[in-house]
DNA sequence: TGCATAAAATGACGATCGTAATTATAATTG
DNA sequence: CAATTATAATTACGATCGTCATTTTATGCA
């Protein structure tokens, strides 16, 4: 089959989506291409005729995601606004429209070439957006890495509260980070 | 078939430790039951004899893990002294026999009851240590909050280390969160 | 010591994975 | 406007996944 040009862009929109949301939700190998294509209302094929293969889709995902991430930061915000926004019970308890970062952290080692490159990236624009965000007194090279020890701190915050089990200890996780980062 | 009860006993253990290990360096749903058992030197069936499911031999897997890293921790040790190798390039390196709280965290949250639970546990214990070797000046549940701080910082920042692609952001990674810890 | 029982690894099974050939229909061109 | 071409989704395929029935043999008891 063939449909019109506009409705394919369409449907490889609808599967990137679906893909930025499922394998954050899931996990990158815990999501197949039955589950990805299908969240897109499309056989599995199909997404072997927009990307080729599921590789070059989580390199898009993984792309999107970031990018869609970053275009959410307001230029006026303080990194202690990201920080409470950031180590929020709503952030922990909704993965799959949060950070990427901190969802697909574990699981890049094991990803291509590519998809690691844009992850890498990724962090280098979150850590130059933080570190212009940094106490202007400092020198530039302290304030990148003040800016790299906050991005890790919110990620192992973050990841560590959702995978425990209990409540409050997830809770206690959270506001011990927000203290520790002087939010 | 049937072999005597010890090499029995013995085949479990192997593939307890092949699942500690391999899980940790692919992940969880990144390695199969083939996988597991193969590296036990047995045919995949094997699993389901001595652990009854997957699912059962994640839940032991997590525990060993936690438990036999555990056992590395000096009595003796100050927490400066485990940030800096916690922080290291070596631990960075070698996931496999690493900190099980970085490999395993963002799969927790869709593993069974039972494995989130001893993952719980091991956190909670971990936060222990910590805080026992936190300054006694400041009061218990200020101690408590900077372990917790301060385990979000390490699990952090060494997730992420392992995660990018660029050798030099990775090493300033470990070693900015090292500053931030005041290593 | 011989028989019954329990248990551990093997091998076979259905389900799901990712890929590639097929099919059907827009888009292009004479 | 008809024939060709290009392409997007369907469908069929081999490989791999996790599970269970089978087989074989150590163990317990008479």
């Amino acid at each position: 089959m063939r449909i019109s040009k506009e409705k394919a862009a369409e449907n490889r929109d609808r599967i990137l989506k679906a893909a930025s949301r499922l394998m954050r939700e899931r996990g990158i190998s815990g999501v197949g291409v039955d589950a990805l294509t299908e969240a897109a209302g499309m056989t599995h094929g199909s997404l072997y005729s927009q990307f080729g293969s599921k590789e070059r889709l989580v390199e898009e995902a993984v792309a999107d995601a970031i990018a869609a991430k970053g275009r959410e930061l307001r230029e006026d915000a303080t990194v202690d606004d990201y920080v409470s926004e950031y180590l929020s019970a709503e952030h922990r308890d909704d993965p799959g429209s949060g950070c990427p970062f901190a969802a697909l952290c574990c699981e890049m080692r094991q990803q291509s070439k590519g998809a690691r490159e844009r992850f890498t990236a990724g962090v280098k624009g979150m850590v130059g957006w933080l570190s212009s965000r940094m106490d202007k007194e400092t020198k530039l090279k302290r304030r990148d890495d003040q800016a790299l020890a906050t991005l890790s701190s919110l990620v192992g915050a973050l990841v560590l509260a959702r995978a425990v089990n209990d409540p409050k200890l997830s809770d206690d996780i959270l506001r011990a980070a927000r203290n520790g980062l002087g939010g």
